[in-house]
DNA sequence: AGCACGCCGACT
DNA sequence: GTCGGCGTGCTC
């Protein structure tokens, strides 16, 4: 619930902490965690209701798990129950008890077993469940693929004395890589390896293509030899089928449980306690995967730790790369942060000493070399159809050779933008600070940040002109261009709109591998994590829009995104060509892309950021307000500020800009306004959010319609 | 969050 | 005299 202090029920006898209860809540039941025992209660006895039922599985959230969670109670300034809550899978969560899963077992024929005839060749498929137990001994899972009743046989047979059983240790063996690691792999691996068992935290910096993923699963190898487990986390869109089949290759007899918000919520609750139990050794997921308790942790791994989609935006608004670092120190183990561009804040750690910066600079395939970078300056070439005439003749050309090449843009939609070409009137959204995309197959604008939608317009509503611009290029527009630039080649566009379900990126991917595509056009999607060894060229158009963001951190994450896309080119075969068009190739963001020096550009973004007393080199917090109006919005920020001004003692040092609009001031038809507060000193920082919660509470009460949340250490802007 | 409580104005 | 709208505060 979303209270601060701690609840006190009653129980005859005395209950672990970290014990599932049912109790009664404003007459409801609900499920609690019990966090104290055997205490002096702080309200009167009578008052005190009984816990309605325990649910003593034999297994209670342990106290590393409970001391996570009170600290990201009270660092994310949430409250207690809600961040609990957040942190269970539904299973959890319900009021129900549970039943634990059984450790994994193996089955195999008897002595009596072998001796019986197998299964009627009618029954085809109970005979190939008995031929997949005459042959090894096999898992619950391999005979379940043989026979999707396989358990209902296995039983019946094990009541015959045909089948025997037993339980499998979670961590079989590893077998040998098939890839050779190179020196600094090797290298990097044996330092992580020489601090099992101790607190020590590393940025793995390499180069795309360096083979990260490689010394990651020479580090986790050696981890869970000894009989430890491993938390591996990355974003979302990383995880995919071509990663799990990598893992399932190099781990095969490892227990692995997976943990994302698309997992099915009985699959989530059952490997949250295999981890738990220690029954599942890799435990696999995205950030949600922090808060998973981990019997025996002996190593955390967060590959592109740059990524924003380790920070939750909603609700507990907790970054699960600052947390897992909590988590290696709480549990005395090393943890390997890995990108080939860092984060500034982990960067920034190096530089301290705090991290220990492990480098790859090579390729890991042998005859694969860093891309060449091209930049067009559009300022000077005209366009056709948002393509410049060399890339037109690039692309022709890799066609011709048969190479595979990807066009990169980052908006999908037909076009960004609908005007009327006569008054200029442009097609906002009513509900959201943002224009409206146009989308040609759905005849329909749409806004891309709520879900309004309507039919394409035909005429202005302004001056009822009749002729409407779309001006700008989406990814829907690209690929019907080249479509007829390129009338012969397979292109194929990937973005949310065309690849919104799990199994089409299989698809698409077994297709690419096969070489049955020639051009992909795409977004973000085709930036991260996949492998398309024939990839030769690669085109970036019109990335320039986030260099006018007033977001501090747009350059960085702008560089990002470019050396990742940059990246996918030549990382095997053939040796990879960039083009970009842009309109300021002299941009500081693309002069660092064309050297493909990170570190340069890191240290030259540091050096601003120290100058400019912004994060790393000092700490933040955004207090959000929204409401009908910005005026209202606002209004509650001003009100807390003066009432602050006037009654406390903010800690000096901390410093307060705002109230100001968001840079998106409408979202979903409310205003948005927020006001920061900055600290070099953490602890002050966190001495001011408090006072601010404190009197948002008490002077809120008189602001119905303004909502209001705390964003520590905020990303958006 | 969500609900009970109580204050106050409007209406029978 | 009673109903209900809404602001306030508590939840164990």
């Amino acid at each position: 619930m979303p209270l601060f202090p701690l609840l006190t029920y009653a129980h005859p006898t005395l209950l672990v902490a970290g014990t599932r209860v049912a109790v009664r809540f404003r007459n409801r039941l609900t499920t609690a965690v019990v966090w104290a025992s055997n205490i002096q209660p702080d309200i009167e006895v009578e008052k005190i209701l009984p816990i309605e039922k325990v649910f003593d599985d034999g297994w209670h959230l342990p106290q590393d798990w409970r001391e996570l969670l009170t600290f990201t109670s009270r660092y994310y300034h949430y409250p207690l129950g809600q961040a609990v809550a957040a942190a269970l899978p539904r299973g959890l969560r319900e009021p129900k008890a549970i039943t634990l899963p059984a450790p994994e077992k193996i089955f195999s024929l008897t002595e009596l077993g072998s001796k019986q005839d197998s299964p009627a060749a009618r029954f085809h498929r109970q005979q190939a469940l008995w031929r997949c137990l005459q042959t090894a001994n096999a898992t619950l899972t391999q005979l379940k693929a043989e026979h999707q009743q396989a358990e209902h046989y296995l039983r019946k047979w094990q009541q015959q004395g045909w089948v025997q059983s037993s339980t499998i240790p979670p961590c079989g063996p590893i077998p040998a890589s098939q890839h050779q690691l190179n020196v600094q792999q090797q290298q990097a691996s044996n330092t992580v390896q020489a601090h099992f068992g101790q607190f020590a935290p590393y940025l793995l910096y390499g180069v795309t293509g360096s083979g990260k993923t490689e010394v990651y699963f020479d580090i986790i190898a050696n981890v869970i030899e000894t009989g430890k487990q491993v938390l591996f986390l990355l974003p979302e869109i990383n995880l995919t089928p071509q990663l799990m089949q990598r893992i399932e290759q190099r781990f095969p007899h490892t227990a692995t449980a997976i943990l994302h918000s698309q997992t099915a919520s009985g699959e989530r609750t059952r490997n949250y306690l295999r981890a738990a139990l220690g029954q599942a050794v890799l435990i696999i997921g995205t950030r949600l995967a922090i808060f998973t308790p981990i019997k025996n942790l002996g190593l955390i791994v967060i590959d592109e730790e740059h990524d924003h989609s380790f920070k939750q935006e909603t609700e507990l608004r907790y970054h699960a790369r600052d947390l897992a670092v909590w988590r290696a120190k709480q549990n005395a183990c090393p943890i390997v942060l890995g990108s080939a561009t860092p984060s500034l804040e982990s960067w920034y750690q190096v530089k301290q000493g705090q991290y220990q910066l492990l480098q790859l600079t090579q390729r890991a395939h042998a005859n694969a070399q860093l891309p060449q970078i091209h930049l067009l300056d559009t300022r000077r070439l005209p366009l056709d159809h948002g393509i410049s005439e060399i890339i037109k003749q690039k692309l022709q050309k890799n066609f011709e050779h048969g190479g595979l090449s990807m066009v990169y843009l980052n908006r999908r939609g037909y076009a960004p933008a609908l005007f009327c070409s006569a008054c200029g009137h442009a097609f906002g959204c009513p509900n959201c600070s943002a224009k409206m995309v146009l989308h040609r197959h759905h005849k329909q604008l749409r806004c891309h940040h709520c879900d309004f939608h309507q039919t394409i317009p035909h005429c202005c509503p302004e001056c009822g002109n009749q002729d409407l611009t779309a001006v700008g290029q989406g990814t829907q527009r690209i690929e019907e261009n080249l479509q007829y630039l390129l009338p012969e080649a397979r292109i194929l566009r990937v973005d949310r709109d065309s690849t919104s379900r799990k199994q089409d990126w299989e698809t698409i991917y077994t297709k690419i591998i096969n070489k049955k595509i020639d051009v992909l056009v795409g977004t973000q999607m085709l930036a991260k994590g996949h492998d398309f060894p024939h990839l030769n060229l690669v085109v970036i158009l019109n990335a320039d829009n986030s260099l006018y963001s007033a977001d501090f951190r747009a350059p960085e994450q702008l560089f990002a995104e470019l050396m990742q896309v940059s990246g996918r080119a030549g990382r095997a075969y053939s040796v990879g060509d960039v083009w970009v068009q842009t309109q300021q190739p002299e941009h500081k963001v693309y002069q660092a892309l064309v050297t493909q020096n990170y570190s340069t550009f890191a240290n030259a973004e540091l050096a601003e950021r120290q100058e400019m007393n912004m994060p790393p080199y000092s700490h933040m917090a955004a207090i959000r307000t929204d409401a009908k109006t910005m005026y209202e919005a606002q209004e509650l920020l001003r009100q807390v500020l003066q009432g602050i001004q006037q009654h406390e003692q903010l800690p000096t040092n901390v410093h307060t800009f705002g109230p100001v609009p968001m840079l998106m001031a409408r979202l979903a038809g409310h205003e948005r306004a927020q006001i920061f507060l900055e600290s070099k000193q953490r602890k002050l920082l966190h001495q001011a959010i408090t006072i601010w919660d404190n009197w948002l509470r008490f002077i809120s009460k008189h602001y119905k319609n303004t909502r209001w949340l705390i964003d520590v250490d905020p990303m958006e802007m």
